[in-house]
RNA sequence: GGGCGGCUAGCUCAGUUGGUUAGAGCACUUGCUCGACACGCAAGGGGUCGAUGGUUCGAAUCCAUUGUCGCCCA
C-alpha cells in the first residue's frame, strides 16, 4: 500500500473548482480499492452501525447531517490506523412501506385484499428492491464511507432469524405475553401502535356538558367530555372521594341515556375536582385513564368500535356502523332530544395522532402481543448508572432516565402484512398455542396438521432494537460479532431515544450481556431559518442531493459540521451551504497555485529541508490545529473541528504563510524556491489529511495529484492522521511571529485609513522598547514586513522618519511609523488618538484597581496576577506613547 | 401538571472546568481586476451577553427569582 515517493510533479488542476468532475470518480476509486473495509490491525476497532433509513423513503437533510457526522468520525478514526467499520443498512419500515405499496395499488383501483397476503408481500419486496438502490446511491453521493459488503436489511434472512430467536427467547423467559388491553389504534393504518408512536397535538375542540339521571330519581349528575359518542361505552361515572358535592352519591347508580343501561358512581382519587364538573364518565375500552380506573373498581369493559373506527354492535342499533364523527353528531342530537343536554364550550386539548399518517388515534380494546419491560429497563438504567454508556450532550441522560423509570409494556403486534410474522401457531383442533424457532408442520400437542400461524406481524422497532448485533451476524457466533461488538458510537437524532436508543441498550444487555455502544451522540434537528421542522406539508424540506448537485458533497458535509453545535438544532437554508462551497473553492485555488509553482521542481523530503522561523511557525500552527482536532473528535465537537481546520487553512496557511512564501517563489534563487515549494507541499499534504474527514472528495483529489514529501499510501483516506507532536512545538516563535503580524496589520490599517493606494510604496519604521524580547526576530523579518505592507523601505530607527507626516502606532513593546506626508488630517488624527488613549486609560484603571485590591492579590492565582501586572505595564507604556504622539502632532 | 433547552453583533450561531480588550459565518461600510482564488484580497463599523437580585477579589459563564420562545413527557 505504500506508494513510491513521487518527487517530480506534472499534474495541474482545472481553473475552477467543480466537484462534479471528480466526486463520483473518487468514490468509485475508494470502493474499487476496498478502502471502506476495516483493516487487519489488532488494535481496538472503531465501529458505528448506521441508523437504518426507511428503505422506501428518501434521504432528507436530517439524514444528510446524521451521515455526514458519522462519516467524519469514521474517516477520522480510520486515519488514526485503528480497524474501522461503518455498517450500512436499511429498515423495512412496516407501516410506511405498506402505505407506499397500497397507494400504488389504489391507483389501479385495488386494495391489498384484492391481491391477498402472499402476492401483496411479493409486490412489496419488488418495491423495496427498487427503492433500495435509491437510498444507497444517495448515501454514496454524499460520500458515506460505509462498508457496503456488510450491508444489511431488517427483513433479510439473517436479521429475521435474529428477530425470531429473540421473540421465542423472550417468550420462554416469560417476557412476552398476549392479552386484551387498551392500545392505540390507527383507524387509517388499521393497526395497533406503541405508546410512543402516538403524537399528541394540541387542538381546538368542544367540551360537551350533559346529564346522567340518578336511577332513584333523586336528581342528576352533570358530566363534561370532549368525546360524547364514547358515552355509549360508559360503564361508570367517577368522582373524587373528597368532593363534598358528590360524597352522598357514591355507591348510587345512574341511568345511562340512549342505552337503557345502569352504571355505578365510583370514587377515585384520580379525578380532578377542578376540571369540568368534577364528575368523569368512565369508558374503559376507549380511554387509557378510564381503563386504569376500571381495573381498580372491577368495572365492565365495553368495546364499541370496529377495527375501521366505526361503531360495532355493542351499541344500540341506531348507532351501529356510524363513524366516530357521525356518531358524535347523532348522539348529541339524541341527548338534546331526550332533555339530557346542557351546553357546550370551546376547549383546547391534546389529541393523539398517528406518527406515520397523522390520523386521530382511537384508544381501542383488543388482543395484542406485549413485551414486559420492567426488568430490561432496570438493567438499562443500571448500565447508565455504572457509566457504561454516555450521552453527548449529557442532558439527554435525563430523558433516558425518566423514560426508563416510567417504562410501560411495549405493544409489539401490528395488524399489517409487511414485516416479521409473529412465530406463533394455533391448533384449530386442540387449541394449543406454539411459539416456535422452526415452522411447525403439525400441532406439538395433538399432532393435528390443522394449524395456522398468527396473522399479526411485529413492530419494525422489534427488529431495529437488535441492529447493533444482528447486523454482525447474531444469533450465529460470527467473527464479526466477536471482533466488532460492542460498537463504539451511535449517532442519531434525539427524537428516537425511546423508539430506538433505549431499546437497543435493553436488547444488547438482554442478549449480549453488554451495552451495544459506549457513546451516544444526539444530533440536533435540521430546521429552516424560521426554526420550523422541515416537513413535506410545509414544503420547506431540503433534498441533500440537490445541495450536493449545486454545491458539492464536500460543501454540504463541511457546512453541516461547521454549524453543528452540540445540543443545538441546526437552522439552515440553501444559502448556508455557500460557507462550505467557498471554503472548498479556497482550498482548490490554494492547491492550484501551489501545484503551478511545483511544476518542474524536484520536491525535497521534509526531513531534508532547512526550516526558517516562519516554517517553524506554520508547523507549530498545524501541530496545534491537529491537537485541537483530536480533542474535538474525541469529544464529538464537530463544529470545533471544522472551525479549527477552516481557520488554520484559510487564515494561517493561505493568508500568511503562502503570501509570505511568495517572496521565495518569485525569487531568482532556485535553491530557495525549491526549499520553499517543498515545505509548502508538505504543509498542503498535511492539510489535506487534516481536512479529509470534513471534505473527503476535494482533499483526495488534491492529494492524488500532489508530490509526496514523505512515505505514505496512495490515498489520503488511509493516510496517517496528523497528531500533536512535541517536535513541532515553537511557542517562542509563535509569539514573535504574532508581533510581526501586528506590525503588518497596523501598517495596513493606517494605509487604509489614509486611503493610500495599495500599489503606492511608503516608508515604514519600527522601534522597540528597551530589552524587547522579540526585537531580533522582527528585525530578521525585514523583507517579509516590507512585502506584506508594500513598504518602500523598513528602518529600525524611527528618527529616519521623524518630522512632519510620520504617523505612529503603539504596540506592546514596539512602535511602528509610516510616512504619509500631507495626507494627515491633524485634528482627526489627534481625535482618534485621544479616543484610543481614553479606551486604554479605562482598561488601565480596571487593572490598577484589581492590583490594589488585597483580596484579589491574596485570592487570585499567581498567573492571573502576573498577567494583570503585565497588562498594567503595557497599558502605561501605550498611554505614555500616545501622549507623546498627540504632543508631537500639536 | 412534571422535565429539558434557547435567549450573546442586523441575521444564524460559537464561547470546555468562572480570570481575553466577548468570537465566527453571513450581511453592512471603505479601498482593491497586485502574476491561486471577486466563491477573492486588505481594512472597518456594530454587542452594558433577556431582566432582577445574589455568591465571588473577579460572572456571558455559578445560584435564586422572573420574562419570553420552543421541545419532550403526563
Amino acid at each position: 500500500m505504500e506508494g513510491p515517493l513521487r518527487s517530480y510533479y506534472m499534474a495541474q488542476l482545472e481553473k475552477t473548482y467543480n466537484p462534479k468532475d471528480f466526486e463520483d470518480r473518487i468514490y468509485k476509486m475508494w470502493m474499487d480499492n476496498g478502502y471502506f473495509a476495516p483493516n487487519e490491525s489488532d488494535k481496538q476497532p472503531f465501529v458505528i452501525v448506521i441508523p437504518p433509513p426507511n428503505v422506501t423513503g428518501v434521504l432528507h437533510m436530517g439524514h444528510g447531517l446524521n451521515n455526514a457526522l458519522q462519516d467524519i468520525l469514521i474517516r477520522y478514526y480510520r486515519m488514526t490506523g485503528v480497524p474501522t467499520l461503518w455498517v450500512p443498512g436499511t429498515d423495512h419500515a412496516g407501516i410506511a412501506t405498506q402505505h407506499v405499496v397500497e397507494k400504488r395499488l389504489l391507483k389501479e383501483g385495488k386494495t391489498r385484499h384484492d391481491l391477498g397476503r402472499e402476492r401483496f408481500v411479493e409486490k412489496t419486496w419488488e418495491v423495496k428492491e427498487e427503492h433500495h438502490s435509491i437510498i444507497t446511491r444517495q448515501l454514496q453521493k454524499i460520500g458515506a464511507s460505509c462498508d457496503w459488503s456488510r450491508e444489511r436489511f431488517t427483513l433479510d434472512e439473517g436479521l429475521s432469524k435474529a428477530v425470531r430467536e429473540v421473540f421465542v427467547t423472550l417468550y420462554e423467559r416469560g417476557l412476552i405475553y398476549k392479552g386484551n388491553y387498551l392500545i392505540n389504534w390507527c383507524p387509517s393504518c388499521t393497526t395497533a401502535l406503541a405508546d410512543d408512536e402516538v403524537e399528541h397535538v394540541e387542538q381546538q375542540g368542544i367540551l360537551y356538558h350533559y346529564y346522567y339521571p340518578l336511577t332513584d330519581g333523586s336528581g342528576r349528575i352533570e358530566i363534561a367530555t370532549t368525546r360524547p359518542e364514547t358515552m355509549l361505552g360508559d360503564t361508570a361515572v367517577a368522582v373524587h372521594p373528597d368532593d363534598p358535592r358528590y360524597t352522598s352519591l357514591i355507591g348510587k347508580t345512574l341511568e345511562l341515556p340512549l342505552t337503557g343501561r345502569t352504571i355505578p358512581i365510583v370514587a377515585d382519587t384520580y379525578v380532578d375536582m377542578e376540571f369540568g364538573t368534577g364528575a368523569v364518565k368512565i369508558t374503559p375500552a376507549h380511554d387509557p385513564n378510564d381503563w386504569a380506573i376500571s381495573k381498580r373498581h372491577q368495572l365492565d369493559v365495553i368495546n364499541i368500535l370496529n377495527d375501521n373506527g366505526t361503531l360495532n354492535n355493542n351499541v344500540p342499533e341506531r348507532y351501529q356502523g356510524l363513524s366516530a364523527q357521525e356518531a358524535r353528531r347523532v348522539v348529541v342530537e339524541d341527548l338534546k332530544a331526550g332533555g339530557y343536554y346542557k351546553n357546550d364550550e370551546a376547549h383546547t386539548h391534546k389529541v393523539g395522532h398517528c406518527y406515520r399518517c397523522d390520523t386521530v388515534i382511537e384508544p381501542y380494546f383488543s388482543k395484542q402481543w406485549f413485551v414486559k419491560m420492567d426488568t430490561m429497563a432496570e438493567k438499562a438504567l443500571d448500565a447508565w448508572k455504572a457509566g457504561h454508556i454516555r450521552f453527548y450532550p449529557r442532558k439527554w441522560e435525563n430523558t433516558y432516565k425518566n423514560w426508563l423509570e416510567g417504562i410501560r409494556d411495549w405493544c409489539i403486534s401490528r395488524q399489517l402484512w409487511w414485516g416479521h410474522r409473529i412465530p406463533v401457531w394455533y391448533c384449530d383442533d386442540c387449541g394449543e398455542m406454539m411459539v416456535m424457532r422452526q415452522d411447525p408442520s403439525a400441532c406439538s400437542s395433538c399432532g393435528s396438521s390443522n394449524i395456522r400461524q398468527e396473522e399479526d406481524v411485529l413492530d419494525t422497532w422489534f427488529s431495529s432494537w437488535l441492529w447493533p448485533f444482528s447486523t454482525l451476524g447474531w444469533p450465529e457466533k460470527t467473527a464479526d460479532l466477536a471482533r466488532f461488538y460492542p460498537t463504539s458510537s451511535l449517532v442519531t437524532g434525539y427524537d428516537i431515544i425511546f423508539f430506538w436508543v433505549a431499546r437497543m441498550i435493553m436488547a444488547g444487555l438482554e442478549f449480549m450481556n453488554e451495552v451495544p455502544f459506549r457513546d451516544i451522540y444526539m444530533t440536533g434537528l435540521v430546521r429552516d431559518k424560521q426554526g420550523r421542522k422541515m416537513s413535506k406539508t410545509l414544503g420547506n424540506g431540503m433534498d441533500p442531493l440537490e445541495i450536493v448537485d449545486e454545491f458539492g458533497a464536500d460543501a454540504m458535509k463541511f457546512t453541516l459540521a461547521f454549524m453543528c453545535a452540540q445540543g443545538q438544532d441546526i437552522l439552515i437554508d440553501k444559502e448556508s451551504f455557500k460557507l462550505g462551497s467557498k471554503f472548498a473553492n479556497k482550498i482548490w485555488n490554494a492547491a492550484r497555485f501551489l501545484l503551478m509553482n511545483m511544476e518542474g521542481v524536484k520536491i525535497l523530503p521534509i526531513t531534508d529541508i532547512t526550516l526558517l522561523p516562519i516554517d517553524r511557525w506554520i508547523l507549530h500552527r498545524l501541530n496545534e490545529a491537529a491537537g485541537i482536532m483530536g480533542q474535538a473528535m474525541k469529544g464529538y465537537r464537530f463544529n470545533e473541528g471544522a472551525q479549527t481546520g477552516y481557520e488554520f487553512f484559510w487564515n494561517d496557511f493561505c493568508d500568511w504563510y503562502i503570501e509570505a512564501n511568495k517572496i521565495s517563489l518569485y525569487a531568482d534563487d532556485q535553491l530557495e524556491k525549491q526549499r520553499s515549494v517543498s515545505i509548502l507541499a508538505f504543509i498542503l499534504e498535511e492539510s489535506m489529511k487534516l481536512l479529509h474527514p470534513f471534505l473527503p472528495f476535494i482533499t483526495e483529489e488534491i492529494y492524488l495529484k500532489l508530490p509526496r514529501t514523505q512515505a505514505g499510501p496512495e490515498s489520503v483516506m488511509i493516510a496517517d492522521y496528523p497528531g500533536y507532536t512535541k517536535q513541532y512545538e515553537a511557542d517562542d516563535i509563535c509569539a514573535a511571529f504574532s508581533v510581526v503580524q501586528d506590525i503588518v496589520r497596523s501598517v495596513r490599517t493606517m494605509r487604509s485609513e489614509f486611503t493610500i493606494p495599495p500599489e503606492k510604496k511608503i516608508p515604514v519604521a519600527v522601534s522597540f522598547a528597551q530589552g524587547f524580547v522579540h526585537k531580533e526576530f522582527v528585525q530578521e523579518q525585514e523583507e517579509l514586513i516590507i512585502t506584506l505592507t508594500n513598504a518602500s523601505g523598513l528602518s529600525f530607527n524611527k528618527d529616519t522618519l521623524s518630522g512632519s507626516g510620520a504617523v505612529p502606532v503603539a504596540g506592546n513593546g514596539w512602535e511602528v511609523y509610516i510616512f504619509v506626508k500631507d495626507a494627515i488630517d491633524v485634528t482627526a488624527e489627534i481625535e482618534k488618538m485621544e479616543k484610543e488613549q481614553k479606551k486604554i486609560e479605562k482598561l488601565h484603571s480596571v487593572t490598577v484597581n484589581k492590583l490594589n485590591n488585597n483580596q484579589f492579590m491574596s485570592n487570585a492565582p499567581e498567573e492571573v496576577i502576573a498577567k494583570e501586572m503585565e497588562k498594567k505595564k503595557e497599558f502605561e507604556e501605550r498611554i505614555e506613547k500616545l501622549r507623546g504622539y498627540i504632543h508631537d502632532l500639536r
